[in-house]
DNA sequence: CGAATAGTGTCTGTAAGACAGTATCTG
DNA sequence: CAGATACTGTCTTACAGACACTATTCG
């Protein structure tokens, strides 16, 4: 049983006005010391439950967020990838609002358009690539983009995150005919946008989408 | 850095009369030994380039089959899953033609039904879920049942690959036009089916498609 | 009241499914 | 030529998108 080393990393990910960005911190030891990297470390088989867990924790202890929304996105192995040896990186992607990474203590941590990326150590590069098609993948067809945006929010607010991830506009009757079939959402009574105009009806996802997807049966 | 034990397993999926199968193998070793698990073993980073070449090696090892469409399935990890101590199982899953099974020389391996499992070890039963969920999910929306299927088949034969796996039975017209539209497929002139009626046009995936997918837009 | 955005009713075109007809083989 | 299955043409139905209209706010 050769040694194998045992990590996971996290690509955060969320939505700002520059689009789709990722959280990358200076990685603090070698190798790489300095350069921009995704939070990651080292599997703790002694206090670690799963790598899930491991995620949760390396992401908590490297940023200051527990994201609510913590999904398992591929794992990303072999002999060439870390100069230190033979090594696995089981990655997570995570989402969160723009609000939460702008209110962590932590200011390490920098936010990258996912399209204007850093050189970047190991295979961070295609972990980060690989998240962003997964994410906007699974946005075509799932309640997953909610998460981006905060406890509660309007439908236009929902439409314009579905638009920006899936990179073209959507049809504003059919897109409400969807979300009502989805039934995910529960409206937010009495609470409402404001600005100079009408103001939108305010929802919250469903508490049992919380961390469950729901999906379509057709997509979009 | 704590030590981890580090492996791979292979969920290898076929479709029979009976319906959708995994290829089990009793195990030559503790823990264990004895019962019908998933072909798996340790990475070798001596020798294995990365997982995926670890669970390709694994699968002809264990079975003699070099299974032309093999994909990473997700990562089972944990304390609790090994009684060895903390493990990684990368899990990987292979389809291939029911022919290529029986005529491999390891009358080891077995056939199972995925609704008729034995007890199995590990979290065996949870991977083999995962695969065949996997494999019905992307059966609605790509050429990924192809890989069932041998070399040459006809449209119908594929038909019934497509309702085996999603259970439920497809309209012809519907499903002829979503053929045409992926493009994936090449006539074989000359070549037909016999019987006691007319025979159908044989059809070869195009070489595009043999290790990458085609997808529909729409599903179906 | 005008500008701006939210939300809805309705028409139309496209795509999926139903059905029935034709085609081609065996015995 | 009867039976069986492959293939195809066409009608109908369902759903997605276009468009226009109403609603509600601010200044």
């Amino acid at each position: 049983m050769d040694p194998v080393i045992c990590t996971v990393d996290v690509a955060l990910l969320t939505l700002t006005a520059e689009g789709l960005e990722v959280a990358l911190l200076k990685r603090e030891h070698a190798p790489f010391k300095g350069v921009a990297a995704l939070p990651g470390g080292y599997i703790h088989a002694r206090t670690d439950v799963d790598a899930r867990d491991a995620a949760r924790r390396v992401l908590l202890d490297k940023t200051g967020i527990a994201a609510p929304y913590l999904e398992q996105l591929a794992t990303f192995s072999g002999a060439a990838r870390d100069p230190r040896g033979w090594s696995i990186s089981i990655a997570y992607y995570a989402l969160v609002p723009a609000t939460t990474i702008a209110q962590t203590e932590r200011d390490e941590v920098r936010l990258h358009s996912v399209d204007r990326l850093p050189p970047l150590p190991f295979d961070h590069g295609d972990i980060i690539g690989t998240a962003v098609s997964r994410l906007r993948s699974k946005s075509q067809y799932s309640s997953l983009p909610c998460h981006l945006l905060g406890d509660v929010f309007t439908l236009p607010q929902l439409q314009r995150v579905y638009e920006v991830l899936m990179g073209e506009s959507i049809n504003k009757v059919s897109f409400r005919r969807k979300m009502t079939e989805m039934d995910m959402l529960d409206p937010v009574d009495g609470q409402f946008e404001s600005g100079a105009h009408r103001p939108a009806q305010l929802y919250r996802l469903k508490p049992a989408f919380r961390e469950q997807l729901q999906l379509l049966e057709r997509g979009l």
